[in-house]
DNA sequence: TCATAAAAAGAGCGAACGTTCGCTTTTTAT
DNA sequence: ATAAAAAGCGAACGTTCGCTCTTTTTATGA
């Protein structure tokens, strides 16, 4: 499964990552994706046909988003969300097995979102190619699914232990992910003789690690903070582009040179 | 009020920033935070001693702490409280006057420390300086009240809508404080004439609202995810060094040649 | 030592919680 | 058109919530 159609370009060109390819690409949206959200949690939904459950299945997770970034997950009440969503008590109870239930399958979906990029990704040889899959997959992906980043990461407690270690995997698999290909682009450097890694003998290069850890914080910022990036889906090429330039920066690569390799 | 004694050095060297003399410095600890938080919240605490309810509002806020980073403020309930802190009901209401009064408590407190970095840094002329108090500053400061500043992070939600409005406030200031100082080492910088800002007529370096975002993602990335720097307190010197160089790097300023000015 | 005041205790309150279930309405298939 | 199946409804359930209030225990000082 492909998130976008990278792999069909034997040479890699920054055009094909733009936000507005990846967001026509991009599967998870509309109808499919609360279709998908029903054929993979058919025995936690009481609704057999497909067309109901998908109808209701959004009013649920979209009044989730809405009442849980305002008071918490915690503090909406059942009742709130029948309010909100137009459906009864019971009404609620035919699309989900319990309150918690609306939680697991967010997490589920962002993690299955999040596996596909880190696919793409590694599909790569060229890390200077992997990094930006990376970077601006996740940086795309968050953006076109604002509501649903945001939810996991502020619920991650509300959900039982199991689920619960899950998510933190989601996002630690990411970071390594960005450090492993960091890595690589920097030993690419070290081979070729590319200046500015010493100084009185002491490197002034940032660590991989440290790197990684902040192109991920970079990348989060984006989502974490709605109040701040209401324009969010205007300025992502941009943000993506400084994203990018700040970790070459950092780890003292030349983001020109590095990008042309074959 | 000062968190640590900068303000009497004419010339600010980098060695009275270090964590360890910032922590012996640091009034947030120990009686003296609780006993401070006695007496902002008098009127809500029914105890008149002193000496009963800093020894329970130490109990009830650790507990907090414990409980809410694992489910959550909203699913902890005051029996659990009750249960961790060894205090009854009656015990807990005498010295809170509800369960959100707790969470007030903690960002008034954040709110407090965070304002008083602020204000060591506002009296710095010199911008790197300034910089520097404040990025070291929040990182220190969050790292010895960790619980706190991670409390704060994920249950302003759970605060009343004043308070979460200040909680938010605190942030803004925050950036608009490192971005401000930012701008004024790259001004300096160009007035200098100094090199890098340009290839082919475009400024290749960040704009200070971006470095000032990224700056304040990577002192929260800190203090956010806790499974990750368990052994905080051990490596936040260096952290605080590799922030500050990330900053220079990003905007283009050598740090060495920056920091020398009366 | 004992009177007094403060603190701690914990049973109890009404309200609200997540969840269930018998019933009605709508959709589907004949 | 009509019977069967599925979806939708909402009152009611038992539980737990935040919080109060009276009683008991502990600390204090003449």
């Amino acid at each position: 499964m492909s998130v976008v159609e990278y792999s069909q370009h034997d040479q890699f060109k920054s055009e094909y990552l733009s936000y507005s390819d990846f967001k026509r690409e991009f599967a998870y949206k509309g109808e499919s994706l609360y279709s998908l959200i029903f054929n993979r949690n058919k025995d936690k939904i009481r609704i057999s046909k497909e067309k109901f459950a998908v109808k209701n299945l959004r009013k649920i997770i979209d009044a989730t988003f809405h009442l849980s970034s305002k008071i918490g997950f915690q503090a909406m009440s059942l009742r709130d969300l029948s309010t909100e969503t137009g459906l009864s008590m019971g009404g609620l109870y035919s699309s989900i097995s319990s309150k918690e239930t609306i939680a697991i399958m967010v997490k589920d979906v962002v993690a299955l979102v999040c596996e596909n990029i880190v696919e793409e990704s590694r599909q790569q040889q060229d890390p200077a190619i992997a990094l930006e899959i990376l970077v601006r997959g996740y940086l795309y992906a968050s953006t076109l699914m604002h509501h649903w980043f945001y939810f996991l990461y502020f619920e991650t407690r509300s959900l039982p232990p199991v689920d619960q270690e899950q998510s933190k995997n989601i996002e630690l698999t990411q970071v390594e992910e960005l450090e492993k290909r960091i890595n690589q682009l920097v030993l690419k450097k070290a081979k070729l003789g590319g200046g500015g890694e010493s100084k009185d003998g002491v490197d002034v290069c940032h660590k991989s690690e440290f790197v990684a850890t902040m192109a991920l914080s970079l990348i989060q910022e984006r989502y974490l903070k709605p109040w701040k990036y209401h324009q969010a889906e205007k300025t992502i090429d941009d943000y993506a582009d400084n994203c990018l330039r700040l970790i070459y920066r950092a780890v003292c690569v030349e983001e020109d040179t590095s990008c042309s390799t074959g």
